[in-house]
DNA sequence: CTGAAAGCGCTTACAG
DNA sequence: CTGAAAGCGCTTACAG
C-alpha cells in the first residue's frame, strides 16, 4: 500500500484517518492506491497501536425475544454509525457468573465500553471488575444507580399514567393489576403510575385490586392465573385489568376469554412493552410501547460522545397505543 | 507479566496456550504470577502476531424476534465454547448493500468466519468478497448452494410430513395451505412435504387448497385473509390449515375467530417454527419446531472445527409439537 | 506537509 | 524445557 502509493505508512494512516494535514496531490495518490489494492485497515494492529479497540460489548440477554431482537438492533445500529463494533458475549444464567463470562471471555477482547442491560447492569461483582480495567459502561434500566455512571430509562410512567386516563375517559371503574415481579425495578414505577393516576382521577381505594402472582413459569401463564384471581375472586369483577407486561396481558386474555367474557367490553385487558405480540393475539393488544432500540441507540451514543456530567439519567419517552382490547 | 513470573515472553505464551513443553515448576509460577496480577491475553496482540482474530461475524438478521434471538443464543453459545468472540454488523436492508457493509465494517475486523443467514447468505457479491480475502462462512438454509461451502438447513419435511400425518389421523380430509413466500426457500420444500404426505395417505388432488397470497404487509395479516379465502372460497370449506409459518397461522386463526369456526373443531389450523407465540395464542398453536439455536451452535461447530468436505448439507431434525390448535 | 524511529503485546520460527 | 530475535500492521511522539 504505502509503496504503491509512494508514501510512508505514516502518510496512509493520516488519509484513513482523514488527518488534514496531506497535500492534495499525496492524497488523491493514497486514495487511488486504496481503491486498487482494496486496502481496509487492520483493526487488531489499530487497536494495538492506539490502545483503543473499537469494541463494545454486550452479554446476551435473557429477556423476551422481542426486547432482544430489539437491543441488538439499536445497538448494531449505532455502533456502525459511531465506528464501532459490537461484540456479543454468552451469558445462560444459572451457569457462571457474569463477572466470570467477563473475566474469562470477553475482557481479552479489551472493549471500551459495555452495554448493560437488566439483571446484570446492578451485579456488582461484574461493575467492580469493568471499574477496576477502566472499561465504561452504560446500564439500561438498572435497578439500583447510583451517579458515577450513565443509565436510560424508559420513562414508564408516563405511558402508563395515558393508559390509566385512556382506561378511566373509556368508563372503566374497576381495575385489576396484575404486578410484576419485585426484582424488577420496573415493576414498581409502573403500579405506581397506574393506581396514582387513577386515584387522581377518582378512583378509590377499593376500586382497584392488585394481584402480586409469584413469577414462575411461562410469563403468560402466570397472568392467566393472575387474571382468574382478579376475575374469578370476591371483589367486584374488575372492567378493565392492567398486566405488568404484554406476555403476561396475554395471559390475562386467555383467562377472560376461557370465562367467556367480552374483551375489551366486559373486561378490558391493556399490556406493557408493545411488543411484536401484541399485534399477533385476538383481539389486538392495547399496551405502552417502550422504545428499545432507540434506548439502545441512545446508550451507544452515550458512549461515543462520553456526554458530560450532567447527562446521568436519560428518560426516553413511552407511548400509549390504543388497539382493540382496551 | 513475565518479569514477575521470571520467565521469557515466550514461556508465558506457553503456559496461556497450554503448551505441554512446560516444566511443572515454571508453570505453577506463571500461574500464581497471571493469578496475582489478573493477567489476561490481550487478543489484538494475539490476533496480530497469530494472524488469527478469534472473531466470527454475522450480520443482523431481519428474521422474526423469534428467530433473531434464538440465531444469536445458539452462535454466542457455540462461539464462547470454542474459543471465538461474536461480533454483530448491522444491516438494515434497502439502505446499504451487504457486501458494502462487509468492505466497509466487518472486513476491518478480520473475522476467521461468517456465519450467514437468509437472505444475506444467498447474496453473491458478499460471497465472492468473502472468498476473495479467503474468509470461510457457513450458510443457514440457503436458496442456493454450491458445493465449496458447508450449509445446515432444517430437515423441514421431516417435520411436515409429521404434521401431515397428525391431522390425517385426527380425521382432516379437506386441507387448506398457505403458501410461503416463493423467494423463501423453505416454503416449496414445506409444501411439497405436506401435499405428498397427504398424497400419500390418500388424499385425492382435490382435497388440498392452496392460498399464494402476496407477502406485503404482515405476516399475520397476510395469513389472515389468505385463511378468509380457503374459508369463505367456492370451495368445500377446508377442516384444516396449515400454515406457512407460525405468524401467517396466528392469522388464520384470528380469521377463523372472526368466522364464528371452534378451533380445532371446525377447522384445525397449524403453523411452522414453534416460535414463541405458539404457546401464547389461543387456542395454543400447533406447530412443527425448528431447532434454530442448535442450527446455529451446528454453524459454529463447522467453523471450529473445520469439518470434512463431505459434510456439504447438514440437515437438523424438526418435530411435530402438538397443542390446542390441531 | 511528510517521514524515521520506536513500540503496542503478542506469536512464529529458531536455536540451544 | 526455555529464550532471544524478529515481526505482525498499525499509531504515537517527534523531527524536519
Amino acid at each position: 500500500m504505502a509503496a504503491i502509493a509512494r508514501v510512508s505508512p505514516k502518510t496512509v494512516s493520516r488519509v484513513i484517518n482523514r488527518d488534514a494535514n496531506v497535500s492534495p496531490a499525496t492524497k488523491a495518490r493514497v486514495e487511488a492506491a486504496i481503491l486498487e489494492t482494496g486496502y481496509v485497515v487492520n483493526l487488531a494492529a489499530r487497536s494495538l497501536a492506539a490502545s483503543r479497540s473499537y469494541l463494545i460489548g454486550m452479554f446476551m440477554p435473557n429477556m423476551s425475544s422481542h426486547y432482544c431482537a430489539e437491543i441488538f438492533r439499536g445497538a448494531a445500529r449505532a455502533c456502525r454509525q459511531h465506528g464501532f463494533h459490537l461484540v456479543v458475549e454468552e451469558y445462560d444464567f444459572g451457569a457462571a457468573t457474569v463477572v466470570d463470562r467477563y473475566e474469562y471471555g470477553l475482557r481479552s477482547t479489551r472493549c471500551e465500553a459495555l452495554l448493560l442491560i437488566p439483571p446484570v447492569c446492578d451485579d456488582m461483582p461484574l461493575l467492580e471488575a469493568l471499574d477496576r480495567d477502566g472499561v465504561r459502561y452504560v446500564c439500561i434500566s438498572p435497578g439500583r444507580h447510583d451517579d458515577r455512571t450513565t443509565a436510560i430509562f424508559a420513562d414508564d410512567s408516563q405511558g402508563v399514567a395515558s393508559l390509566a386516563r385512556h382506561l378511566w375517559n373509556r368508563g372503566c371503574r374497576r381495575f385489576g393489576l396484575i404486578a410484576g415481579p419485585s426484582s424488577h425495578a420496573s415493576a414498581a414505577i409502573r403500579e405506581t403510575a397506574f393506581t396514582d393516576t387513577l386515584k387522581g382521577l377518582g378512583a378509590g381505594p377499593d376500586d382497584i385490586t392488585m394481584a402480586r402472582p409469584d413469577w414462575n413459569g411461562t410469563i403468560a401463564e402466570v397472568g392467566r392465573k393472575a387474571a382468574l384471581s382478579l376475575l374469578s375472586g370476591p371483589q367486584a369483577r374488575p372492567d378493565a385489568i392492567f398486566a405488568f407486561n404484554d406476555e403476561a396481558a396475554i395471559g390475562a386474555i386467555t383467562c377472560a376469554r376461557d370465562l367467556g367474557l367480552n374483551i375489551p367490553g366486559d373486561v378490558a385487558i391493556a399490556g406493557f412493552d408493545d411488543s411484536y405480540m401484541a399485534q399477533l393475539v385476538w383481539p389486538q393488544l392495547t399496551t405502552v410501547h417502550q422504545p428499545i432500540a432507540e434506548i439502545a441507540i441512545k446508550a451507544i451514543q452515550v458512549i461515543a460522545e462520553e456526554q458530560p456530567a450532567e447527562h446521568r439519567r436519560i428518560y426516553m419517552p413511552t407511548h400509549l397505543v390504543v388497539r382493540d382490547s382496551a
